[in-house]
RNA sequence: UGCCCGGUGGUGUAAUGGCAGCACAAAAGACUUUGACUCUUUCGGAGGUGGUUCGAAUCCACCCCGGGCAACCA
């Protein structure tokens, strides 16, 4: 699925996943089938932080000829639900990947979570919890000194596994039990001290309906559901490393209840490993910060297109290709990074200089009044819709006496090195012809309202007759024809490259106030057929989309994807 | 301060005991009917101290620094 990724950067060395994976194939492992997962919990939209772990879980998975499931993570009614799990699948397609049939949620392994939680009180491997939460916090101890026992660890297995039924019928308020795993109250990593496995919610289930008031915890749950599925290689972030003793402790256990999946004679031990997350600069990664940005209005929805989120990025104008490109570039370690959000628009600038169509618009328009034109001149441009592609097509501008050019591409007094319309200079007006200005009409506050000169009839297209090089070509659009079109540029989202990195205060405080700023631009005749969408660039300005929630035929909304590199800028 | 995991140019990464390389960023130049793209060049790096070794980014020890864990969240 990644023929159209360009991959002109050496190939990243074999990070340590692929090492690992490469092994396990190599010994046998696997069955035969390397199976990989992406478990998302429904409980907010995925983002870019996401987006690298998909392009792990499918990558890994495609590229030892295995397959990736999708699976909803959703343990904890309170807060998933139905929206959130569509969004992450329209998502995840939209990245370009595919779970095929391999959808699942663990909500459909309830029956069997519960039932093995049962096995595992018989054993003595597991017992209902009596203590209060602030009670449990007093006896699992703190780091440097062990727990003490629940009174619940010494009962029976037949009185535990009575109470336990108890909770599922509904007897017990939340809170009031729970049940707990039994490992070992001493342990210098604390969630190997008893870990609950289950606890009471009276909380009806998107997905599961009001079956149930006991939901599992996250860590019995997940092993189950990869151990079920025969899931081989569990990969998820760094945080998850101190919760690898309690994943291999439940895998245990569902090898001595026989309950393992067999592929070709192979018992299939899912096993976890650890990378570090996504992070990037001038933006926030946590759900959480996300949810707060949305509810609080400081942006406009989980799509608003500042916003790092899936949602919020495709309706910015970033493409699937780009995306993918930049998790490949990225690579994987254990280091806690930040990547500089320069690459992730370098990547997007790469992809759409090859696809987006090519238009002109003016955004800060200075008339210029082309002094020995006909009135009824004729002469219009042809360009290219893209010049890095052969098969593109062509579109006419039509020229006229008057036009619209960008104000800063005009200066009645040029700093040196100033290749664009200054008075006595010529200039070229892109695709139409050569022209030179003679002079700047200025109001009674001595701003400049209008410019005027001449254009050279024999330089029709742009190339002048006598073969002389002209070093400047400007955009512009004719003044009669010229589309009005709103357009929403938008900028980084906070000011400074992490956000979180100051304790002493909110991030939002740290929000762009100009991440967005809405302006009226015109542009060529042809926009006018831009349909919701497409992509576009604005020559010598920056890329573009047509907003897909607000613009309108005859009231088009372009969202501002990225600017062009400006090595002039930059410089001035 | 208990346990776990990390530390290679400004940023992200490569090497698996044998010449520290790539990409992004930055800078200079060439080309150019987009000051874009493309091309060339430059800049700049091993947290520290010891040790093992003919040879250490890589192995060992200690130290320093950063992160994670102490939700009945995932």
């Amino acid at each position: 699925m990644s023929e159209d990724v360009k991959h002109d950067a050496p190939a990243t060395g074999r990070h340590f996943l692929k090492q690992w994976i490469a092994e396990d194939v190599a010994t046998g492992r696997t069955g035969g089938t390397v199976v990989t997962r992406f478990p998302p919990e429904p409980n907010g939209y995925i983002h870019i932080g996401h987006a690298k772990a998909v392009c792990i879980d499918f990558g890994m998975a495609a590229e030892f000829g295995g397959r990736c499931n999708l699976r909803m993570d959703d343990t904890n009614p309170a807060k998933e639900s139905d929206e959130y799990a569509d969004s992450i699948k329209e998502d995840i397609h939209w990245l370009g990947f595919d779970w095929g049939d391999g959808f699942y949620n663990a909500s459909d392994l309830f029956d069997r979570m519960y039932e093995i939680a049962k096995k595992l009180i018989e054993r003595g491997h597991a017992y209902v919890c009596d203590l209060s939460q602030d009670e449990w916090k007093l006896y699992r101890g703190i780091p440097t000194e062990p727990g003490r026992e629940s009174p619940g660890r010494r009962r029976s297995a037949a009185d535990n596994l009575e109470l336990f039924q108890r909770m599922r019928a509904g007897e017990f308020k939340d809170g009031e039990k729970c049940l707990r795993a039994r490992i070992d109250m001493a342990s210098p990593n604390l969630h190997m001290r008893d870990p609950v496995l289950y606890r009471i919610m009276h909380v009806p289930h998107y997905h599961a309906g009001d079956k149930w008031c006991v939901y599992p915890m996250y860590d019995f749950a997940h092993s189950i559901e990869d151990a079920s599925e025969g899931v081989t290689h569990s990969m998820c972030t760094l945080e998850f490393e101190v919760h690898r003793p309690l994943y291999d402790w439940v895998v245990d256990r569902l090898d001595e209840l026989d309950m393992l999946v067999v592929r070709n004679g192979v018992r299939i031990r899912p096993q976890q490993r650890e990378f570090a997350r996504l992070n990037l600069s001038y933006t926030v990664m946590s759900k959480r910060k996300l949810l707060q940005l949305v509810e609080e209005k400081r942006v406009d929805g989980w799509d608003d297109p500042r916003m790092p989120t899936i949602c919020g990025l495709r309706r910015r104008g970033y493409t699937p290709q780009a995306v993918r490109d930049f998790c490949e570039r990225i690579g994987v370690s254990k280091f806690e990074s930040q990547t500089d959000v320069a690459l992730l628009e370098y990547c997007l600038r790469d992809d759409l200089n090859l696809h987006a169509t090519r238009r002109m618009a003016v955004f800060n328009p200075l008339k210029v009044v082309v002094d020995n034109y006909p009135q009824q001149g004729g002469l219009s441009a042809e360009l290219p819709d893209n010049p890095t592609d052969a098969k593109a097509g062509l579109r006419r501008v039509p020229f006229e006496r008057e036009i619209f050019i960008e104000r800063d591409d005009f200066m009645e007094e040029p700093v040196k090195k100033f290749f664009r319309m200054t008075p006595g200079a010529e200039v070229r007006l892109r695709g139409a012809c050569i022209f030179r200005c003679t002079h700047a009409v200025r109001d009674e506050h001595g701003e400049i309202v209008e410019v005027h000169g001449t254009y050279d009839p024999e330089s029709g297209g742009g190339n002048a007759a006598d073969g002389r090089k002209i070093k400047g070509t400007i955009h512009w659009v004719p003044a009669s024809c010229a589309l009005r079109i709103e357009v929403r540029l938008y900028d980084r989202l906070f000011n400074v490259p992490d956000p979180l990195d100051d304790p002493e205060r909110d991030f939002v405080e740290f929000l762009n106030p100009d991440s967005l700023k809405s302006v009226t631009a015109l542009g060529e005749p042809a926009l006018a057929e831009a349909r919701p969408g497409d992509k576009f660039q604005f020559e010598r300005v920056g890329y573009f989309c047509v907003d897909t929630r607000d613009s309108q035929p005859g009231a088009l909304v372009f969202n501002r994807t990225v600017t062009l590199r400006d090595s002039w800028a930059r410089k001035s």
